[in-house]
RNA sequence: GCGAGAGUGGUGAAAUUGGCAGACACGCCAGACUUAGGAUCUGGUGCCGCAAGGCUUAGGGGUUCGAGUCCCCUCUCUCGCACCA
């Protein structure tokens, strides 16, 4: 009885991948290319694998073992990126400790990924949550502060009351926090910040050389929001004071007509005039009430107050009108404007509301029905009339230079980054605060280690869990021995990813993140595959690090990722994303009972693009399951375990070498160019032929279980052992195709006239090329002179290919 | 609203980049072997039409001997950003 069973040969080969560490990867060996191909970093969820994970792990694993069988020195590893609220939040409901429910969910995923037959080098794991590990985060830390890139802040943030506890921007939706939908309101509060925003320009500019989907390349650009403009001066009437504006359009200055500052701007209580102070503290009230939500919902309603006061603009001398308005931000710019209501689609709006004038500069549109955004001549504007709004623009700031009333300048929408977070369950910010200031720990004090708490609620202050352990929290300066307090707040959940690639190249070293040696020969990761809701956040964070750790002289890469890949989420039957609530889940632990995990792996990649968003399909599960019984059924006799006697040591005929090279010539191509989908259908096409063959020539059915290896490794690896191979097929050279073999006997032309086919000619291979015999027996065809009674105006001719004629 | 991407059979999708649209699968139909089949094998299957033939890649226009592929307009969907001056 030898049906094919994946239950048993599967476990049999993972347990020997595992047990004989053969996917184990030896880094002193340098004569070999070598090649990273790295998963992102996973969450171990509570709730384990989803049918998501295995979609870009299978095709980085085909890629891992189609590269190692290229003699590619291959880099393939998985590790954890463990801390997290969720082990908080079952902390604070049963008591376990976050530690304790991380290290169950994680073996519970080495398990699954292990069940997958995924070719991980397992002694090269990482888990975040291991002082070993973080050890290096806080030094990571520390380097950045010392470079001045870590700061001590109070700004706003999210406070939730319900949770007590403050969140990230992500964490907050629509107002209510991501879990639980609980109030949440904005709040100053001591944070450490990260000054990502020095490396803006960087960030942007570095862009240009990766090989990354155009899509995400634009959403970083957005997100870094790069614009240029200039800083102008306003002075304000009867105050010793200036309001600094940015505008990307100084050449409008002449059709500046009043000033609106944001809510929150610090000239504010400065210039309100008496008459105005009691509308002004009213609007800045209600500004302050409003969420985020409603600040967006009231977009087209346009808010603001006159505050009295009054500014001279730079160009015109005219004195123009301050007023106040959310429109403006705090947070962008200076958080002041100078309002163009004839050239820009906000102002114009506010200025309607107010009845404020209007003032055409640019020429092209008629401001009183639009404002006009496009290009034109110049007009009511001085010196600046007559020329374009790109010459317009570099004479006003040279104009404004010269009499020091502002300069060109460049803004970015990117922020600093909030590295703060009010959690137990993070890496514990290796600082002191003495004397009212921070001071960092010294590094060889590191790692400093999370201590054990009892209880994991939130202080409820606002402060960390943390704060609770006064006998923690008081300490000592190790350099001085005076008195000190231990900072409370823990690491963002980002921190362990942006540099959990560097570890895994030398994740023994001791001496410091990464080993200098093995990082200079492993760097950089040559393909990243994960899904696109890092897109921005993680993306940008680990290439910010990065970049920190190149100037620091840590690694020699200005970029961390050369190629990256992002999966396409797969949706579950009803087309709808995969949920609890519409009980839509699939359970690749249920796929793997019932089919097996090659069914998985290979369904996986047959469903369609691997970037592309797709439905699940159990029936097409069962499809593939079907090719590889198929499959399983051309190898093996049906009455036992052994090698079918179908299979012998005979010459293959020159059409079975046509097939069997047009598959290695396909698959090959296929992975190279990520096209896993229609690898698997060449592989189908090769099976289909083979069952037709009553004597199968082992050679060419060696190589095929080759070439199905990285696809379905179980089934391959068994089949390799059947056909008398005591070794792992994971090293074999990769099959390589011959031109020799692909050639046809005789190409299929197709007759058109006028663009219709009307025939079909088959011609011998020596004569393909020949125009004078292809085109003579055409027009012989019966079916085709009927069309060419009168007469032919034009003959097309393509070789191997296709005849038209035009009547 | 702005930005990016995508629309191909009943379904998932292919299409050497301008050369026979629908490979490979799923589903469906018929048959074979079967006590049975949700196993396996064989054949069929874009749509209309008895047929000859005609029509088909969201819709409309264009370039070309020839367009799923290139250009213009319209519609729909997905993702991202939301007053960023």
């Amino acid at each position: 009885m030898s049906e094919y069973n994946p239950s048993r040969i599967e476990p049999k080969w993972q347990n020997h991948w595992v047990g004989r560490k053969i996917f184990r990867t030896d880094d002193s060996d340098r004569s070999k290319p070598k090649y990273y191909v790295l998963d992102m970093f996973p969450y171990p969820s509570g709730s384990g694998l989803h049918v998501g994970h295995p979609e870009g792990y299978t095709a980085t694993d085909i890629v891992a073992r189609y590269k190692r069988m290229r003699g590619f020195n291959v880099l393939h590893p998985i590790g954890w990126d463990a801390f997290g609220l969720p082990a908080e939040q079952y902390a604070i409901q049963t008591g376990t400790h976050p530690a304790v429910t991380t290290q169950t969910n994680i073996k519970r995923f080495r398990e699954q990924l292990q069940a997958l037959g995924f070719s991980y080098d397992w002694d090269r794991e990482v888990d975040t949550t291991d002082p070993a590990y973080y050890r290096w985060t806080q030094w990571i830390f520390l380097k950045l502060y010392e470079r001045g890139l870590a700061y001590e802040a109070e700004i706003p943030v999210n406070w939730c009351p319900a949770l007590g506890t403050v969140l990230a921007n992500e964490e907050v939706i629509d107002g209510k926090s991501e879990r639980g939908g609980h109030p949440v309101v904005r709040l100053p509060m001591r944070q450490w910040v990260l000054r990502i925003t020095r490396y803006a320009e960087r960030l942007l500019e570095d862009l240009e050389g990766l090989d990354w989907p155009e899509s995400v390349k634009e959403m970083q650009r957005n997100w870094i929001g790069k614009s240029t403009g200039a800083d102008i001066i306003f002075r304000l009437k009867g105050h010793d004071a200036e309001i600094k504006v940015f505008s990307t359009r100084p050449d409008t200055l002449f059709g500046a007509t009043y000033m609106v500052l944001a809510p929150e701007h610090p000239l504010v209580d400065t210039i309100t005039t008496a008459g105005q102070r009691a509308a002004v503290s009213a609007y800045i009230e209600s500004a302050s009430h409003k969420s985020d939500l409603e600040r967006t919902e009231l977009v087209k309603e346009k808010s603001g107050v006159f505050t009295g006061a009054y500014a001279i603009n730079p160009a015109n001398g005219a004195e123009v009108p301050v007023w106040i308005a959310d429109y403006v931000l705090i947070s962008y710019g200076t958080g002041a404007i100078m309002a163009v209501p004839g050239h820009d689609e906000r102002d114009w709006e506010f200025a309607k509301t107010y009845a404020l004038p209007i003032v055409e500069v640019v020429g092209g549109g008629d401001v009183t029905q639009a404002p006009w955004t496009g290009d034109g001549k110049l007009v009511h504007s001085g010196f600046l009339d007559g020329l374009d709004v790109a010459e317009a623009k570099s004479r006003m700031i040279a104009w404004l230079e010269e009499r020091g009333a502002g300069t060109g300048s460049v803004n970015f929408k990117l922020r600093d980054w909030n590295f703060s977070r009010q959690r137990y369950w993070g890496e514990p910010i290796p600082v002191i605060h003495v004397d009212g200031g921070p001071k960092p720990l010294p590094v060889d004090t590191l790692p400093l280690t999370l201590p054990d708490v009892e209880r994991y609620e939130p202080s409820g202050t606002g402060e960390s869990p943390l704060a609770t352990i006064t006998d923690w929290v008081a300490t000592t300066d190790p350099e001085t021995g005076r008195p000190a307090r231990r900072e409370t707040n823990t690491m963002p959940q980002w921190a362990g990813s942006c540099w959990y690639y560097l570890r895994y190249i030398s994740p023994d070293y001791t001496l410091g993140p990464v080993d200098p040696d093995r990082e200079k020969y492993w760097m950089p990761v040559d393909l990243y595959v994960g899904g696109a809701e890092h897109a921005v956040l993680h993306l940008l964070y680990a290439r910010f690090w990065h970049k920190v750790l190149y100037d620091a002289g840590v690694v020699h890469t200005v970029e961390p990722f050369q190629k990256l890949v992002n999966q396409g989420m797969i949706l579950g039957e009803d087309n709808q994303k995969m949920s609890k609530s519409r009980g839509n889940i699939i359970n690749p632990d249920d796929v793997i009972r019932q089919y097996g995990a090659d069914s998985l792996r290979l369904y996986e990649m047959f469903m369609g693009p691997l970037e592309q968003v797709k439905p699940w399909s159990m029936r097409g599960v069962e499809g593939v399951h079907r090719f590889l019984k198929r499959v399983w059924r051309v190898y093996m006799q049906e009455e036992s375990e052994a090698l079918s006697a179908d299979i012998r040591p005979v010459e293959a005929t020159r059409e079975q070498l046509k097939v069997l090279h047009e598959t290695i010539r396909k698959v090959t191509e296929d992975i190279e160019n990520g096209r896993y989908n229609t690898a698997i259908s060449q592989l189908m096409i090769f099976n289909n032929e083979a069952m037709k063959w009553e004597v199968k020539p082992l050679e060419v059915m060696r190589t095929f279980v080759l070439l199905l290896s990285p696809f379905a490794p179980h089934m391959a690896e068994e089949l390799w052992e059947k056909l008398g191979n005591p070794e792992t097929l994971a090293y074999e050279p990769w099959p390589v195709w011959e031109e020799r073999h692909l050639a046809a006997d005789a190409f299929t032309y197709a007759v058109q006239v006028n663009g219709k086919v009307r025939a079909q000619l088959t011609v011998d291979a020596a004569l393909a090329d020949d125009q004078a015999y292809v085109m003579g027996l055409a027009k012989a065809d019966a079916t085709v002179a009927k069309y060419l009674e009168n007469g032919i105006k034009k003959e097309i001719f393509v070789a191997k290919r296709i005849v038209n004629f035009v009547v």
